[in-house]
Formats: structure tokens, sequence, C-alpha cells
DNA sequence: CGCTGCGGGTTTT
DNA sequence: AAAACCCGCAGCG
């Protein structure tokens, strides 16, 4: 059944090993490579089947940390980590922002959390729907033993919200309810929802309340098909698994399994964590090797991203966390920081995909 | 309260 | 038999 993913798989692997990187483990042997030459940026959003080496110094590597939802699942295996991606939480109304955008909110990892949150209310102004399905895909597994993480299948899904996103919408839900119980539900859902979209942080609360990078959890209208009318049976053959446009038909090959969701350096989410949480102290690489993110032409598409060759290989920072990716009009945070970097991330192509995200009005 | 890792038990392949 | 899933527990922030 799966073995056409199978084939694409190794594939992406051979792929990976053109990057030169270690690919003769397995995460199940005994044994793993003790001289490990290459070590890899953490990949924040696994996908399809990869195999990296993490340094000792990555914490997120250390934390078995993913910007996917994951949950655990028992391998009865005390020497292996196996998880299983939760998907992404849409809404059962299948609203959509006024421009037609699509919320996608990060499962609750606990199950009980995680009904807890399929009765709350859509974030979304004006959606009156008490029920966000929760689309539950696990074709992706993580495996870790130690800092060697192995991933399989692929995300047929759009991104979640970060964790950091999500833990930050959560606290302001809180600090809402507990600033106004009284405060009539709605009024409160929609500064909620203002306040989500916008991306604040806790540690930004002090901060005017700027349109930020929602993109990981609202992808564009073109999306909407995929979910509402394959919201049960994506169609990875018609959709995810082949690029949108001609052009990148030609590098498609074996990664065309892999989904075009995770693709998207532009569909990741402006948190804090990118600044530095999924940003290696210190890399073997450095910042080179940026080029690697694609020049992207979608605009015309409509598509948030071309599909380009698998993150794997690729230690940039930004292809996995679009780190020091500040919106262009936001204040830099602080003096110094990410400052110093942060123009490297101003490439047209980001400003203006970005520029179309973060202006678009959500209520 | 929720995330994470662990592990026993069960179901599916 | 192996893989995947379900569930509860404990530690932690």
């Amino acid at each position: 059944m799966l073995k056409g993913a199978d084939d694409v798989v190794m594939e992406q692997e051979d792929s990976a090993s053109q990057h030169g990187e270690i690919t003769s483990w397995d995460i199940n042997d005994i044994k793993l490579p003790q001289d490990v030459r290459q070590i890899d940026w953490f990949q924040e959003w696994p996908d399809s089947y990869i195999k990296r080496i993490y340094s000792s110094e990555d914490k997120n590597a250390q934390k078995h940390h993913s910007s996917w939802a994951m949950r655990n699942t028992n391998n009865h295996n005390s020497r292996i980590l196996k998880k299983s991606c939760l998907g992404v939480v849409v809404c059962g109304n299948d609203c959509s922002t006024l421009d037609g955008r699509k919320i996608y909110l990060r499962p609750a990892i606990c199950d009980k959390a995680r009904q807890k949150q399929q009765r709350e209310p859509c974030v979304v102004l004006a959606c009156a729907t008490n029920s966000a399905p929760l689309r539950l895909i696990t074709r992706l597994f993580l495996t870790y033993h130690n800092l060697f993480q192995k991933s399989k299948g692929a995300h047929d899904h759009p991104r979640p919200e970060t964790k950091i996103e999500a833990e930050a919408r959560r606290s302001v839900q809180k600090a809402q309810t507990a600033f106004s119980p009284s405060y009539p539900r709605l009024k409160r859902i929609q500064e909620t929802e203002v306040t989500f979209i916008t991306g604040a942080m806790p540690t930004q609360k002090a901060l005017p309340l700027l349109p930020s990078k929602p993109d990981a959890y609202m992808l564009p209208a073109n999306f909407r098909g995929y979910l509402s009318k394959s919201s049960r049976e994506p169609m990875l053959d018609s959709c995810c698994g082949r690029p949108p446009y001609p052009g990148a038909a030609g590098e498609d090959g074996g990664s065309g399994e892999a989904s075009t969701w995770s693709r998207s350096p532009h569909v990741l989410p402006m948190t804090k964590s990118s600044h530095h949480p999924f940003r290696p102290s210190a890399g073997p690489l450095g910042d080179e090797s940026c080029e690697e993110t694609p020049p992207l032409a979608h605009s015309s598409s409509g598509l948030p991203l071309p599909p380009y060759p698998a993150p794997q290989g690729s230690p940039c920072p930004r292809a996995s966390g679009a780190p020091h990716h500040r919106p262009f009009w936001a204040p830099a945070r602080g003096s110094g920081g990410e400052g110093g970097e942060g123009g490297c991330c101003m490439g047209l192509s980001h400003c203006n995909d970005d520029t179309a995200f973060n202006l678009y009005p959500l209520w």
C-alpha cells in the first residue's frame, strides 16, 4: 500500500545522501555512528523521509522538539522514542477569514486537552461554530535515538501553529477570560482572534498588536478545497504530491510525495521560537547555504510556496523555522538581538509574500 | 494545566 | 511478530 511512498522516500534519502549526509545508519541500529562529522541543523518541521544527526549542543534536539504537534507512540523500545503527528485543528465550519485564509491551530498533545480544545469555539471572528474538528493525521513518524532523528511518512496537512504560538494564544485567551469574566463571549473570541492572529507572544504583550506572520496556520484560500473537499481523505496524489505549476515539476522527482505544506519557508510562523530555540547556537555550517531558500515564484499561483528540494541537507535556519524573519514593518525587538540578521531575509519574494499575508485584514 | 517521556495493554497489519 | 494505537502515570515548567 505504501510501497509507492517507500520508493519515494528512498529516493529522498538518496537525495539526502547527495548532500553529504550520513545515511548509512538506521534509527533502529543498536550501534549508531560514533564519528559523526556532519551535524544537521535542527529540523523544526521534519517531513517526508529524513535522517538527521544533531549536535549534542542542540537543545531542541535534546528535547526532541518539533513544531508539529507530536504525540508519543509507544514502540516498546526504550532506546527509541517514537512520535506521530497529530495533524492540525481546523474550524468545523470550514470558515475562513475575510480574505479567505484558513486557520490552522495546533492540536493539544494531551488527549483530554485536545478534546477540550475541540469543544472550544472557532477563533475566527463571527464564526459561531463550536466545533473545530481535529484532523488526525499520523502518517508521519518521528523517531529519536538520542540525537539521531529519523522521520518517516509525509504530512498531508498544513502546518499548525508552533507550540509557542499555541501557548501564547492560550495564555491570551486565559488572560482575557480572567480579566473580564462577564465579557461577552463573542467579544472575547474576537479579541482573542485578533491577538492570536497577530502572533502576539507573552513576551510581546506590551507591543502593539501588529499583524504578524500567521502563515503557519493561515493559508491562502487556494487551500480551501483541500480541506473542505477532502478533509477526510486528503488527495495526496492529485494535490500535494504534485507541484502546482509546471516550473517546479522538474525538480519533483522522488520528492513528490513529500508534503508541500511543510515545504514552505514562508508558511512558517513568526514566533519567538523561530528566533532562537530552533536555531542551533553554533552550527557547523554557519549561515551559509541559505541560498537553498527557493526562489519563490509563487505569487501568481497563489500557492504559498513551490515545492523545493526537501529540507534535508539544508542547514539554512530559515528553511526550518523562518528564524530571524521579522516582518519588514515590525520594529526591531530590543536594540540588538537578532536585529543584525533580519536583513538577510528581506528577499523580495519573502517580503512580497509576507506583505500580502500580513496586511490582509482578518476580521 | 498542558507537554513530555515511559510503559503496559490492545488492535491492526 | 511487528507496528501502531490507546491509555494512564509521573515529572516538569
